[in-house]
DNA sequence: GCCTAACCTGAATGACCGTTCAATATCCGC
DNA sequence: GCGGATATTGAACGGTCATTCAGGTTAGGC
């Protein structure tokens, strides 16, 4: 029984150990320079194993793809039920977009997914959901601090829609490097906007840097 | 003499030739898509000269940016001598930023420049480039609403770097085909912000639709 | 303890593609 | 109009890489 259990588990965990291999090292040199070999490497495989459970390279990618949509929507719901009221927990999403985490926060890896979805389905679909998903979580703080009073917004859709725009954009220049863009400026000039959008009290302001930052 | 001339250009203009086909064919396929025989057949040449003039595709990557920074560069600067006034200059570069031109607003191809800015320098470089003058001229206008006294803005540095930001994020939107998101809605959606962040007055608005615009 | 199916390996295959090269063609100064 | 440099071609080369395959190994039902 208990090896049955376990030896059951076993191909599956080496799927799963494919699939994060290939995150990462997607992460690392882009969709467009990752080989077979280097996501064999990485998850301690051979490379025929990778085309026995996923057919293909393009077919690995696909399948990592829902991999990595899965732990954002984990880490998103985690993160946001970690501090309580709209204006912390919009601070805290300004701080979020800043901080280089592993599924939440990776912009590189973001840029090569909207490249790759030009072309391809899969990742099409992907960011999209992912977008989605991430939209609506924005939406759902600021309906809650409308709701409570705190934010007053004039077209919440459209500020909802230009806030997660703005952190893309931000975003593009905090994963470039570009001189002068820190995760602190970035935070900085993101929750200048919502301030602005969503008119917030001056306040509110100071409560965030320290409203419920954790850095895992 | 007349001949002398013709005769030293057309190696030139060739050259210049497979530059141009090699932006339209990354447009197209992006980098990681593009050939060497495919720029060749949008050329019309043999591959081998392609090689000749620029020694690796990669060469040829390299010199066909500063070719667009070259006609980025001249576009924009046609495109705002066009419009006079603050006003209508702002509202001329919302709607810039969502007309598809061959140099200013070509989104797909800025996304494809922005992940090869990860690992290639030349890309890197020539996007920095890209985007300080692009932010420049964005901040040239601000600082001219500010002298009229048509826009206030508490921090226009910041005020500058949001609104670009915003646009590229949007653009990402735009370059794949977000369902929901128009040129329209693009245009707006920026304008709105700069509205809010420039402190514009209403009728500033009003003048928008009518502002200036000129669709080649 | 055997048999079958699922799993796994890594060497072999073959296509693709950047680059090289030998062979013209073109042109300009003389 | 000749000669050497500059352009230009396209066929051949060689390396890289996804994919295939023939052959193991393992596991669990019987």
């Amino acid at each position: 029984m208990a090896k049955t259990a376990l030896a059951a588990k076993a191909p599956e965990e080496r799927r799963e150990r494919i699939l994060r291999a290939t995150i990462a090292v997607v992460r690392e040199r882009g969709f467009a320079g990752t080989r077979v070999t280097d996501i064999a490497a990485a998850a301690g495989t051979s490379q025929g194993l990778i085309l026995y459970h996923f057919g293909s390279l393009a077919g690995a990618f696909a399948a990592s793809l829902t991999l990595l949509e899965d732990e954002f929507y984990e880490e998103l719901d985690r993160n946001l039920s970690e501090v309580v009221g709209p204006v912390p927990r919009l601070r805290h999403i300004a701080e979020l977009g800043a901080g280089y985490g592993p599924a939440v926060g990776d912009w590189r890896l973001w840029l090569e997914l909207w490249v790759r979805a030009i072309r391809d389905d899969d990742a099409r679909a992907a960011r999209e959901s992912l977008d989605t998903r991430w939209r609506g979580a924005l939406r759902q703080v600021v309906d809650e601090g409308l709701a409570a009073g705190v934010f007053a917004a004039r077209d919440p859709k459209a500020s909802v829609l230009r806030l997660a725009a703005l952190m893309d954009g931000l975003a593009i220049q905090l994963a470039l490097a570009e001189p002068g863009m820190t995760t602190g400026k970035f935070t900085e000039l993101w929750w200048q906007s919502a301030v602005l959008e969503l008119g917030i009290s001056p306040s509110g302001a100071k409560i965030g840097p320290t409203g419920g930052v954790r850095k895992k």
